[in-house]
DNA sequence: AATTATTTTTAGACTAATCTAAATTTTAAA
DNA sequence: TTTAAAATTTAGATTAGTCTAAAAATAATT
C-alpha cells in the first residue's frame, strides 16, 4: 500500500499535528524525520498527491481522514507490537521501541488482528500510550503530569511522556513503574525538585523527572 | 546491515545453490526473483563487492561462507516466524509463508533469540523444514517422497515438498497433515495414481500428490 | 513601508534497484 | 571449426528517496 518511507512521514505528521494542534511545517517534521526540509517538501508532494494530506505551498501540511486513519492503523500496530515484546518475550520496556519501529511495517491486516485477540485486546502499550481499536478509536485517559498533581494527594502511574530508553531505564533504577502508587511528600522551593513517596518508599526526584511522569487521580 | 533486496537475493542463491548443487546462473536466479538478468548482474556485482558471493563474469556466483551464514540466519527467522503464527496466533499453515517473507527482514538479533525461546526452540517449521540455530546448524530429517515409499509399508507424513498454498488446501480437504501415519495399500497402473490408508482412513491420490509428501519410515 | 531574517520551495545531482536494448561471451549445432 | 543460439554483461534510462545550493515567499525588524 504506502511505502515505510511514507508511513513514516504519515506518522510524524500525525504526532506534530497532535502535539501543536495546528498545520505542521515543514521545518518540524524535517526536524522530527531527522532530514533536509527540502526532502519533506518532495514527500509531502508525495503525499498530496496520494490524498494523504492537505498542502497549500508555505501552508504547511494537515492529514486528510484517509491520511489519519493510516496513521492511526500504524500507531496501532507499532503499539500492539510493543506489548507483545513485553508481555509474551519478556522484554523491558525500554528495549521494545525500536523493533516495533520495524515490526510497525509489516503489511497484514489478518496478522495484526489475530495479534491483537492474542494480547487480549490490550488498552494500553507498555508505556501507557492508547492503542486504537480496529476502526481507529481509542479511549484517552485522563492524566495529568506528576509536576501537577496537589501536595499529598495520591495519584497513580499511568504513563511516561519522554518514553527514551534513558528516561525509562532510569525509572527502572528507581524502581518506579505503571500502576505505582504515588504522593507528593513535599517541594523544595530552590529547584522544584520532589520527594515523594512511591509505595511505601521514600524516593527524590528531580522537576525533570517530575514533568514526564504521567498520573491519574484517584 | 542488508537491504531487504540484498537478503533476498541471498536466500535465493542458498535455495538454489543447495537445490541445484553446483554455481547459480544469472537466468536462474533472475527466474527465482522474477526479474531480468542484467538486474541480477548488477546486484551479484555488489554481494561480490561485500563479500558475500564468488563471482567471475560468465561463471555463476556461490555463496562465500559469510554469504551462507546471512542466508541460514534469515532462513531461521522466516521459519520461525512461520511457527509463530502457526502456534500462537493459530493461522493455518498456508497462510504463513507471505508474513514471514516480510517478518524474516526485522533485524534484530535478541527478538529471534526470544522469539525462539519463547516457541519452545522448535526444530522444524509447520511445513517440516528444518529450522537453523543460532549457530546455523540444523538437522536435515532423514525423508522420502510418498511415491518412492514400497507398497504396504508404513510411514509418518513430515514435509511437503510443494509448501504453495494450493497444495496446502489440497492436503487439508483431504485431511492429511504432518505426523498422520500413512501406509500404501495400491498403485494404478494407468496413471500411477495411490490408494492410501491415512490413519484408518482409506484415501485416493494422484502421482503429483505422491511426489510432493514427504515420509519418514518407522 | 522598506529591509532583514527565516522558512520553504526549486533546481540539479546522487544512490539503490530496476528496466530495455545492444554488445559480448559462452555453449551448442552444423 | 565455423556458425548459430543462448546466456551474460554493459550502456543508458527511470523511479524513490535523499542531499546541497540557490531562488522565492513569508515573517520579523527597523
Ligand atoms: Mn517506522
Ligand atoms: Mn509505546
Ligand atoms: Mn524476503
Ligand atoms: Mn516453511
Amino acid at each position: 500500500m504506502f511505502s515505510q518511507t511514507e508511513e513514516n512521514y504519515i506518522k510524524a505528521i500525525y504526532a506534530l499535528s497532535v502535539q501543536t494542534g495546528k498545520a505542521v511545517s515543514t521545518n518540524l517534521i524535517a526536524e522530527k524525520m531527522d532530514t533536509k526540509a527540502s526532502s519533506v517538501t518532495d514527500m509531502i508532494k508525495k503525499l498530496s498527491d496520494k490524498k494523504l494530506v492537505n498542502y497549500k505551498k508555505y501552508q504547511g501540511v494537515s492529514l486528510t481522514k484517509m491520511g489519519q486513519k493510516t496513521a492511526l492503523s500504524i500507531i496501532r500496530k507499532h503499539r500492539l507490537w510493543e506489548v507483545f515484546l513485553v508481555d509474551k518475550l519478556d522484554f523491558s520496556w525500554d528495549e521494545v521501541h525500536d523493533i516495533a519501529e520495524q515490526l510497525e511495517h509489516i503489511q497484514s491486516e489478518k496478522l495484526i488482528d489475530k495479534l491483537d485477540e492474542h494480547l487480549g485486546f490490550p488498552s494500553f502499550d507498555p508505556h501507557g500510550d492508547p492503542i486504537p481499536n480496529k476502526e481507529g478509536k481509542f479511549k484517552e485517559r485522563k492524566k495529568i503530569l506528576l509536576c501537577e498533581l496537589p501536595i499529598r494527594t495520591e495519584g497513580v502511574c499511568v504513563g511516561v511522556k519522554d518514553s527514551s530508553s534513558q528516561f525509562l531505564k532510569f525509572l527502572d533504577k528507581n524502581k518506579i513503574a505503571l500502576g505505582d502508587k504515588i504522593t507528593i511528600v513535599d517541594r523544595e522551593k530552590f529547584d522544584s525538585s520532589m520527594h515523594l513517596k512511591v509505595g511505601e518508599r521514600a524516593v527524590h526526584i528531580s522537576q525533570k523527572i517530575a514533568s514526564n511522569l504521567y498520573l491519574k487521580l484517584i
